[in-house]
DNA sequence: TCGTCATGTGTACAAGTGTACGCTTGGGCC
DNA sequence: GGCCCAAGCGTACACTTGTACACATGACGA
């Protein structure tokens, strides 16, 4: 059996086993993503994960950066769109009670990310980049220290919320960022 | 039924297998952790494994648990020899800084823990345990949802701590408690 | 029309995996 | 002393993995 037709260049392939590969990490973790099975997602012969990837790392690091990119881009524009310091808190208050972890996937995705940079400094140019978006973002409506300290108390919260049974409820997330805002 | 003196091997054969399985975690991630490597590691012959273990699993099971039992108690002591709040305040202080996570071999087993739990709810009982073990310790200093909140930020600022290259000062931190506790 | 060649694919392969299973071993009992 | 039998081990096996590489394919210039 020899190669089928091959389908001439499609620009999108690459973007698409990038995304089939968001969706194995999230589904079976970084540890069960292999080739074969991102192919699989992605409907794509096998061949064309070493065409396409230098090899593994490549492939992570492309499909991370990715999701940091959406992730952070969303939490910025949630931001933005105050315009005003009460609208701001309540987006804050908003982005830990829904928004920017709303999905399992997400919070499951954050996670293995955070553990390769945590084991593998080659990949925390992306959790920095992530955080520094958000930082930025965050200071646009506080003070340094202030946006500091938040980011600290969303990312605290969100993991105790996946990792814990009993969850933080709306009033005492209302009641943490009260407390840092109004020292 | 009864029971025999142990024959010709050493009595803490398991518990040898238990910390070598963290040693390996620690350095090539959960993922990287082989019946092999791990048995390498301890210094043990291949077969044991599956004798003293019914599998991976219940190994990395026990592996974790104990190291979230260290951790914590580490934890509890630390802020039970604290006999005002004014110590118990420098205690968390102190925490964040040195204390805990002091090892980047800590940090990662906890990445490593929290991403397995993430994905895996069986792994939730022991980061469960853990996150109430130090809620409680917080407790006998603090009101419920200031312990809540303390240990949220504990978690957030250690985490920025490890996948950042800007680690928050020090300043910071007694400021992020202090806003925590006096609101 | 036909040859050329970059693009993309199928497949083979060596390395490494978890686990089952039969064999060795030596302490306790007669 | 000599036997018994479970604790503990070595090994084999079926499988999965990443990657290299030969080769089919069709667009395009001549």
């Amino acid at each position: 059996m020899q190669a089928r037709a091959p389908r001439r260049t499609d620009p999108h392939r690459r973007e698409r086993v990038i995304d089939a590969c968001l969706d194995v990490i999230a589904d079976v973790g970084v540890d069960g993503t292999t080739h074969r099975r991102v192919a699989a997602a992605a409907d794509v012969p096998l061949g064309s994960m070493t065409y396409h990837f230098a090899g593994m790392d490549e492939l992570l690091r492309e499909a991370f950066t990715l999701f940091a990119d959406q992730v952070a881009t969303q939490f910025a524009r949630r931001l933005d769109s105050a315009t005003s310091e009460e609208e701001a808190e309540r987006a804050v208050v908003d982005i830990i009670l829904h928004d920017t972890f709303g999905t399992d996937r997400d919070l499951v995705l954050t996670h293995e990310l955070y553990t390769l940079a945590a084991r593998r400094p080659e990949y925390r140019t992306i959790t920095q980049t992530w955080m520094a978006r958000s930082r930025a973002a965050l200071e646009r409506h506080f003070d340094p220290s202030t946006a500091r300290l938040l980011d600290a108390l969303i990312e605290g919260l969100t993991i105790h919320r996946a990792l814990d049974v009993t969850r933080p409820d709306d009033a005492l997330v209302v009641e943490a960022v009260r407390r840092i805002l109004r020292p």
